[in-house]
DNA sequence: TAACGAATTGACTAATCAGTCAATTATCGT
DNA sequence: ACGATAATTGACTGATTAGTCAATTCGTTA
């Protein structure tokens, strides 16, 4: 068999126990097992069980970057903006769930955070920019500081694509209220 | 010894070792290690490895439940009563963060939530009377649904007290920033 | 003090863990 | 077709795992 076939197969395996089951849950045998595959060639392939998660981890980002949040035209109506950018950002959440999942083992299997994290920061910039451009046009009052919407959208987002939110009994009203609630409360009057 | 107090230092140590690495990373021996007590007493005291997890959690919740959120006299003004609410709230994360740990094992090691979770639903019918209270007065708009105002809240609570907010530089001003939004958000007009 | 039950101990098991290694097989360039 | 290199195999190790059990110690009560 071709090397990369089964350098994949082991990776694909890894990727699918250690996102279910974390790195102290996950045994090397059966990730073996899953895939179809000696037990030493996992070894032979990546080494130690550290590196395999460390490989995994990179394919995990690496397919979440491909498809991260596109932000939504600036020339929006604030409305329309914030809510696409909604929209946007938890169908990200629900299309990746390996990656929100990896975020969650890496917390709190490693107090640190390290590796990920990063992500996000890259394209905040950009977001960071898209507010500035609504406080220049004046449909975003200027003494709201830029970081605080940004963090408030995301937290928003993030609540409302990962928590199990027993009140909520329609989520798209809930988002439709959150995105009216916003503009009312970035308004400039 | 009395069996109070060996059981006792045995959840003690559990209750250490399982919030910190979870059910798979941790092991018995270590637990009676970490206890100073012998390996087999945890089985004659709890059963097995998932009865004593099973206590461990049934112990933190215990301990949450005593200071759960104190919910603010609704006779405030409405930017005052949210404005404690949200630093109630997030001192309760800050002050537990044992249940915090251990919700977020369970979400991550079981796909079920079954256990907890349901914590928070008991105190949220007070929370959302406390909403319906400030519409009779007249402060929130009557359209809004409690349900939504109490979810917002919720979130922007547990984000600001778990999230790792990159973007923030000073959270009290952040969490004016929010209070003052959400007045604004509810406002009858 | 005798005796009874509960607490405690240490030795044990069978399974599973990550990782090693020599031997074998397949692949590929020449 | 040959030789080198890489892939693959299975048997192995030593450590660690959860859990058992008979023997022993301890506290209490009669």
């Amino acid at each position: 068999m071709k090397p990369l076939d089964t350098k994949d197969k082991i990776l694909k395996a890894a990727r699918q126990l250690f996102v279910e089951h974390g790195f102290a849950g996950t045994a090397m045998g059966k990730i073996a097992k899953q895939a179809g595959v000696n037990h030493s060639l996992l070894f032979h392939h990546f080494g130690n069980k550290a590196k395999l998660w460390g490989a995994v981890k990179a394919d995990i980002v690496k397919d979440a970057k491909v498809q991260s949040t596109i932000l939504p035209a600036t020339d929006l109506k604030l409305e329309d903006f914030l809510q696409q950018l909604l929209a946007n950002q938890i169908q990200f959440y629900r299309d990746n769930p390996d990656i929100v999942q990896l975020i969650s083992w890496q917390r709190i299997e490693a107090g640190n955070e390290s590796d990920i994290g990063v992500t996000l920061s890259e394209e905040s910039q950009a977001w960071l920019d898209a507010i500035k451009a609504y406080q220049a046009k004046g449909e975003i009052a200027p003494q709201h500081k830029p970081e605080y919407i940004v963090t408030l959208i995301l937290s928003i987002a993030s609540t409302t694509a990962l928590d199990n939110n027993q009140l909520i009994d329609n989520e798209e009203a809930y988002l439709e209220f959150c995105v009216a609630g916003l503009v009312k409360c970035f308004a400039a009057n």
